[in-house]
RNA sequence: GGCGGCAUGGCCAAGUGGUUAAGGCAGAGGUUUGCAAAACCUUUAUCCUCAGUUCGACUCUGAGUGCCGCCUCCA
């Protein structure tokens, strides 16, 4: 196992991770509402916890990693409405449509995903007791509050001061709470809207609730790493650790992990502002691993700037890498004296991972080892499992199309021609095999047939 | 207004208190090749501004400027 050094946004320092359990690594990410198809902005966030978690189980970690779906919620119920659609209908199609992504990007699937729909007896029980604490209370509007004034830490991850926020900033200033940044845990239904039983009448759980109960319930009372966007930090994530620690005293996570934003034309992608693409819309245009490896160029806490510029750039570069993996072959023999080449670019590409997953500093590594092995013609397979810690090179190496008879023939053709130095017969086979949908690449050991 | 982050060559993007400031994309020149493709070699920066700390700062501190995010649902 090897020390990794992580960026705590509790302590905004980087710190040694110390899994509370040896060689375990405790991993809860917040999902999706599913609402809607994802966007960009999740693809991101989950690629980035994706290469973080492969990161960690190839340092020796046993990574246990749940992933919630938000289920139920305001927006989740105005669609229903809108399609004419039952809730549950709606949301089991964007669970599907969640995954279908996911696995073209090729996220590797979270040890769990509970529903917050499975955990309603359990916030109840939570929301009861914050209650019984006097830390909850029950508003004048019938609305369950968790009022911050009896938290002592609130505020201790987004580090704010309350008193400094500014006032004109929130919507609703509702009269029922005792201060304006009090909580709704529980939320009477109206007729008609999907509903559960509670000692506070027919309704469903604040948009807080589900993640405290449910690492508690699947996974502990304390877990090692709680990831999501930059954007939940505040108040999702600050108003998940007052539920959870204001009950138990016992930290709700020890690592708070945040991924920065995908940006277009300098502006944070997000549906509210309708400036997003989603993942569907530009798999049309690309591979996921092209999106994949554009999204994981950059360290996961810094902006991406989305453009079809820069995803055809990273197209570019994956290719190089790729064009290494196809012109040499695997299991070549490295020349004994380059073997300290090999070693030190493959331990700075480690080492660079393990410092709080620096991504962009290990493909540096990558692509020079790639220059390595196109000099020597050897240690392919070395590249090839290296990339494959990221979640790279999923694609076949050799090109499982089958070759058409008339184009080899035409290859052949094309030998002959340039054999006899007819070099216009030559270009014209080249252009005939390019028109029927393959490229001709000439190598000392004669020609090279790939699908264009 | 409060809090946080960022500012490195044409574009993207690492990094270090002091040797030649990674890597990718794009461009230029070259090698190889009949050509093409791929590959290889060469080539483009003093790190936003100002002040300070230091023998020495791009890297630390302060001020300034600009951009982004959160404070409202949001990955």
């Amino acid at each position: 196992m090897r020390p990794i050094h992580i960026t705590n946004s509790l302590s905004q320092k980087k710190e040694l991770l110390q899994p509370l359990e040896k060689g375990k690594v405790s991993l809860y990410i917040c999902g999706v509402t599913v609402y809607d198809h994802c966007h960009i902005g999740h693809a991101r966030a989950y690629v980035a916890f994706d290469t973080i978690k492969r990161v960690l189980t190839h340092f020796g970690y046993n990574v246990n990693h749940v992933q919630n779906f938000t289920d139920i919620d305001d927006k989740i119920i105005n669609r229903a409405n809108e399609t004419n659609t039952p809730w549950k209908t709606l949301t089991e199609t964007f669970i599907g449509s969640y995954f279908e992504d996911m696995d073209a990007l090729g996220v590797i699937r979270a040890n769990q995903y509970p529903l917050a729909t499975a955990f309603i007896p359990q916030m109840i029980a939570l929301i009861q007791d914050l209650i019984d604490k006097n830390i909850a209370y029950v508003g004048s509007d019938s609305n369950v509050y968790f009022s911050i004034d009896n938290c002592p830490n609130y505020g201790k991850l987004s580090h704010r001061n309350l008193d400094d926020q500014e006032s004109g900033a929130r919507v609703n200033v509702v009269s029922a709470k005792k201060n304006p940044m009090d909580f709704v845990l529980w939320k009477p239904a109206k007729p008609d809207e999907p509903a559960w039983d509670s000692p506070w009448g027919s309704g469903r759980p604040g948009w807080h609730t589900e993640c405290a109960v449910m690492v508690h319930d699947v996974m502990g009372h304390t877990i090692d790493i709680h990831g999501g966007g930059e954007d939940l930090k505040f108040p999702h994530h600050e108003n998940e650790i007052a539920q959870a620690e204001c009950c138990s005293n016992n930290a709700l996570a020890n690592i708070w992990m945040h991924n920065g934003f995908v940006q277009i034309d300098s502006e944070k992608m997000s549906k509210s502002t309708g400036n997003f693409f989603t993942i569907k819309d530009v798999l049309q245009e690309v591979e996921g691993e092209t999106l994949r490896f554009f999204l994981q160029k950059v360290h996961y806490r810094s902006p991406i700037h989305f453009s079809k510029e820069g995803i055809q750039e990273a197209g570019q570069a994956l290719e190089r890498l790729y064009n290494t993996l196809r012109n040499v072959p695997m299991n070549q023999q490295i020349p004994k004296n380059q073997i300290p080449e090999f070693n030190a670019l493959e331990e700075a590409f480690l080492t660079a991972l393990a410092d709080d997953f620096n991504i962009s500093g290990a493909l540096g590594h990558l692509f020079d080892m790639s220059r390595l092995i196109n000099t020597h013609q050897a240690g392919s397979e070395r590249l090839f499992n290296l990339g494959q810690i990221l979640g790279l090179f999923t694609k076949p190496i050799q090109s499982t199309v089958s070759i058409p008879k008339n184009v080899t023939q035409m290859a052949q053709d094309r030998q002959s021609a340039r054999a006899a130095k007819d070099f216009a017969k030559s270009d014209e086979l080249r252009d005939q095999i390019l028109a029927s949908g393959f490229q001709i690449k000439d190598t000392p050991d004669g020609f090279k047939l790939t699908p264009s």
